[in-house]
DNA sequence: AATCAAGTCAACCGCATTTAG
DNA sequence: CCTAAATGCGGTTGACTTGAT
């Protein structure tokens, strides 16, 4: 038979996560990484379906995640990737690691929409054009996806030294759901990303929730079974940072699950042969929409 | 200062796909 | 192979914030 079920729907806590919760689940993913979603609740005695806990790592507090104020890069990013892809914004997450899809998603619904639609009358609807997929349609976008993808791949390769992550958890995507991870190109984020990065997302949190209500002080922080982290937390002059004493002991402990490296021979034969064959290094920014246009 | 409207974004919901028993 | 749970994703909602009146 199946299995048992995630988590029964009678006394799970629902609204916005409270710093407590956030540090009670960082210090279990912290331990035990990221993934097995359904465990999370019933280990950690939070009150929130695995769900939501999956929801809440990956789009607040997985390490190296910006916030906030898009570059206009970004901006342009994902306004190309959005007429490649459509409203795929887990694969357009995936060219943005700092970026969540969630959060994409918002920008796009929020800033871009408006400006599209103010600068070309409304072209940037995407409804029509992602909806009712017709068979050949399908073969075609996924033509366009790997195509993008190696894009995205000769850039990266390009590059010196460049670090990579795939991301093992749900910023895989469509576009490489063919067994092959993309490389993310990450550009300022730590070169070894570690659970400091959540810690440092926590502590803003932390920040604007005694903003909120002076009530809740940094004591509430205290008090959970399996966490330590309040010994560890001091605040910081530049972001209210939680001290890296935490990050470095729980590393020393624990296997980091990120990969640094990927073994790329396959990955490189197979752009250069690509490459070759297209005679075109393309710079994916500057890639035309018309030539997307001919793939639809 | 109070009220209302518009904007923003965190989180939820439901569906589709994947995976485990 | 079948079934059901787990997971991932995109759409949507609603609480909160900000700006205008």
């Amino acid at each position: 038979m199946g299995r048992p079920p995630c988590c029964d729907k009678v006394g799970v806590k629902k609204g916005p996560w409270t710093p407590e919760e956030d540090i009670v689940l960082v210090s279990y993913i912290q331990q035990h990484g990221p993934g097995n979603w359904r465990a999370v609740p019933t280990n950690t005695g939070l009150l929130r379906c695995s769900k939501s806990c999956r929801l809440r790592w990956t789009n607040y507090l997985r390490p190296g995640i910006r916030r906030g104020n898009f570059t206009e890069h970004e901006e342009k990013m994902i306004i190309h990737l959005q007429a490649l892809l459509g409203n795929r914004w887990a694969a357009i997450a995936s060219y943005l690691p700092q970026r969540t899809d969630n959060d994409i998603k918002n920008y796009w619904n929020t800033h871009l929409k408006k400006k599209l639609g103010k600068g070309q009358g409304g072209k940037g609807e995407d409804s029509s054009e992602t909806k009712s997929i017709s068979k050949g349609q399908w073969e075609r976008r996924l033509q366009t996806d790997i195509h993008t993808a190696k894009q995205a791949l000769c850039e990266a390769l390009s590059l010196d030294k460049p670090i990579f992550i795939s991301n093992s958890n749900s910023n895989s995507n469509s576009v490489m759901e063919s067994n092959l991870t993309l490389p993310q190109r990450v550009d300022s984020v730590p070169p070894t990303p570690t659970y400091a990065s959540s810690t440092e997302n926590i502590a803003r949190l932390l920040q604007n929730w005694m903003k909120k209500s002076p009530n809740s002080s940094s004591s509430a922080v205290s008090s959970d079974s399996n966490t330590n982290f309040s010994a560890g937390l001091s605040s910081s002059p530049s972001e209210g940072a939680i001290s890296t004493t935490f990050s470095a002991s729980v590393e020393a402990d624990h296997e980091v699950k990120f990969e640094t490296q990927m073994p790329l021979s396959l990955l490189e034969k197979w752009l250069l042969d690509d490459a070759a064959a297209q005679g075109h290094e393309g710079d994916f920014m500057d890639m035309a929409l018309g030539e997307t246009a001919d793939l639809f």
